[in-house]
DNA sequence: TAGATTGTTAATCGATTAACAATC
DNA sequence: TAGATTGTTAATCGATTAACAATC
């Protein structure tokens, strides 16, 4: 309770997608049998130095322990905290090409509490279907079901040209937040947030460490 | 013919990563009709300064015309060369589930020049069968495949618990770079790259900025 | 107690921005 | 010529690392 309000606009970006990372690595660690771990461990297993683990953490509080380490459920708890996954996140999801089916059935947002609570589409051929048991809507439903169940987050896997578009009705239907999968830049209200994937430009990052054989040290 | 051998060492990630989106956006204005583009409009269209964007290419060489700007089909044919997309990528996927499966749908890999020329997986029911029109193989066919069709890249859509093993089966068979979308820190040898993409990551951060309301500037 | 490990400060390192001469 | 815009240098800003007293 003595954390000062507006820590969060000071916390580095990179910081906070390290913390995504630590957070994996110590469900890994609990999973494999530890109760604890340090800064050295995690940082190993991450290849980050000991130092830096701290230092981010410290951006948000004390958790550890001198001369022990942190424990891996407790800090677990802190950082879900930070990230605002310790509750359930009602999501919904636009676009039902390729992509988007894929997304709807990946596991691995519902392990980290993020719940897929409708599709939408525009081809009236699934619209009313359901798909991985989630009912697919006109996009026209969107503003009612994004009020009904409370969604903040939005997955938009629509095609290049109507991301833009979408990613204004969404803002405009109340959300929050908008991960990207469209391989453009979409442009938000400055009290919404948008993350980028392009899948094309990661492996085009490969390809360039590839060419430059980029050695680690 | 006057670069530097070594710039490459010394470019920061962060340059690389923007060198895509930069790429990104001048496909972008080259679809729109224009001819010339300016670091201004470029670190405007991507939220960068007009420095930051000058500051990029320099690492990398002399592209621009002082008072007229950037041709961008040369830009785009330097930074295609600087990425090593100036020519097609022979790509083999490994895992075909949901994800995989979409991944090999996507159309934006052909679209930057990665060719998916097989798929693996361990499943027997669909091992020789075609998905997306590519042949699915058992895993013990990787190395004479990847040899055949000099392939250097692989796109990893396996589960957790296999991602490491299947990533070392892959450098026995002589792959070079791997992008992962096993939620896990994959270990490869220093002459291998690695990028991951954990997709509960994404919208873990997007929670984070949606909690803590990061105002953009 | 001795050994381990934290949180934090100061020192280093790297990346971004501002400014401007050179160029078209 | 005047206006636009580059490439590059120097100044600023931010992030990482090293070091160490405090703690268990």
């Amino acid at each position: 309770m003595t954390k000062p309000p507006d820590i969060e606009s000071t916390v580095p970006k990179a910081v906070v997608s390290r913390l995504s990372l630590y957070l994996r690595e110590l469900q890994h660690i609990v999973r494999d049998g530890s109760d604890t771990t340090s800064s050295t461990q995690l940082g190993q297993l991450l290849g980050f130095s000991d130092a830096q683990v701290r230092k981010d953490l410290a951006y948000f509080g004390q958790f550890g322990y001198p001369g022990i380490g942190y424990k891996c459920q407790e800090l677990i708890t802190e950082i879900k905290k930070i990230m605002g996954t310790n509750r359930a996140w009602p999501v919904v999801l636009v676009g039902m090409g390729n992509l988007g089916r894929a997304l709807l059935g990946y596991k691995g947002f519902e392990q980290q509490g993020f719940h897929v609570v409708a599709a939408f589409e525009v081809n009236p051929k699934i619209i009313g279907t359901q798909i991985e048991g989630i009912d697919v809507y006109h996009i026209r439903n969107l503003r009612e079901i994004v009020i009904n169940n409370d969604v903040k987050l939005a997955i938009v896997a629509v095609p290049s040209g109507e991301a833009q578009s979408i990613a204004e009705e969404l803002v405009q239907a109340g959300i929050d937040g908008i991960l990207n999968f469209a391989p453009v830049t979409i442009t938000v209200p400055d009290n919404v947030s948008a993350v980028g994937v392009d899948l094309a430009i990661e492996l085009e990052q490969l390809s360039f460490a590839v060419v430059n054989q980029t050695q680690k040290p």
